[in-house]
DNA sequence: TCCGTTGTATCACAGGCGTGATAGAAAGGC
DNA sequence: GCCTTTCTATCACGCCTGTGATACAACGGA
């Protein structure tokens, strides 16, 4: 029997409005108060979801972190083995697939945005802390895995050492997301998924020049 | 005549202040209190110095980019004339010259934890958001110049674009900063420095694999 | 010596914060 | 019908914040 309200959701609900009192405000400015008033709700039914504003914080890390991950996790399923595909659309499927940590479309602007304020308060938030390391070790794992695959299909140069690649890369994929996330002037969607490009086709033995798609 | 206190010094030593209370606890929590006391001030005294929060703050990030751009203008001085050094060695000047901007040391990684919280509030903070595009502009120009540089003396790839190539640079440098002080134990110091050199390297000619010194 | 500038110190206020406590309303099983 | 659980709503408390106002000390030039 359905109750009169889905916890679930009611939570969902609340979770999508930090979201945007974040990315609008800052997470300095991210009050118990502004999420409920975000979310139309009392602030006495927000704390009846969350015991505290920890719980809450933590809980929609881990959502922005589940979400993220999940898109990657289908976008991974949808490339399938990537061996059956020539070279250059290998370049550009992988690309593609990195391409969800970057801010391209607002979706994407609001996730980066959300997680450079969650990551700079995690230097000195201990609520933050673990699932800050948590995000930076599943990209690095993400990345590395891509990386693997390129070089096990022999479209990779070589004499690569994957483990500095994998920092490389995924340092690169870091800053071009703070750079486009704060200073979309300077650095746009398509100047991102032109960098990204130009460094995979450089890790790629020669002849490869791929490009994403929009 | 030398008056009683100096105002300048005096500004010094709060800011001083300022950056270990933040990379102490982090932006969020520096008040004038917190400063005030680290600097072993009354917080009527620091209110002297500095009409307002915001000035202090503004005062305190036009410090730090002064304080990084002039230690980058001392070690290009130093380095001279790039041209009169042979190959390996304008990518190593080069290297350490970059370096400049990763957190190898206590004193670097100070600066940098400073930075990734002024950049953060700045996305949301009209206070910092001119300097914080000031920063992202001075290292584009940094990069861009040393690139140039390599580039006039032949020891760079013929076929590079430049433009793109200083976005990629400046992008590596950014997510090695940012990796580098949250999760240090991720990245250290020295893989910091491999990824920089084997960047460069892969920008260069063939036959060169420049080594930082430490 | 007097006086104005400069520096130091303290108080008080209004506003925002998280949170404990509590009171009612609403809903669903019996 | 009643009773328990779930949910909504509000009050009050203590704490911290930036800032205006103000009083007082100390110095330097006249």
């Amino acid at each position: 029997m359905p109750k009169h309200v889905d916890p679930e959701a009611r939570r969902r609900l609340v979770v999508d409005a930090l979201f945007r009192v974040v990315v609008r405000d800052g997470l300095q400015r991210t009050s118990l108060r502004a999420v409920a008033a975000e979310a139309e709700l009392n602030i006495g039914s927000l704390r009846h979801y969350f015991a505290s504003q920890h719980d809450l914080m933590q809980f929609a890390m881990e959502s922005m972190i589940d979400r993220v991950s999940s898109r990657l996790l289908t976008h991974l399923d949808r490339i399938g083995d990537l061996g059956r595909h020539p070279r250059t659309e290998q370049l550009r499927l992988t690309a593609d697939l990195l391409a969800e940590l970057l801010p391209l479309d607002e979706e994407r602007r609001a996730e980066v945005a959300v997680f450079v304020d969650f990551n700079a308060a995690a230097r000195t938030n201990p609520t933050f802390g673990a699932l800050s390391r948590k995000a930076a070790t599943g990209t690095r794992r993400l990345v590395r895995g891509v990386l693997t695959r390129l070089a096990a299909t022999g479209t990779l140069h070589p004499d690569l050492d994957l483990v500095l690649e994998t920092e490389r890369l995924s340092a690169l994929l870091d800053g071009l997301g703070l750079t486009a996330v704060l200073h979309p002037d300077v650095l746009g969607p398509q100047a991102c998924v032109d960098v990204l490009a130009t460094h995979l086709g450089g890790l790629s033995l020669p002849g490869e020049s791929p490009r994403t798609t929009r």
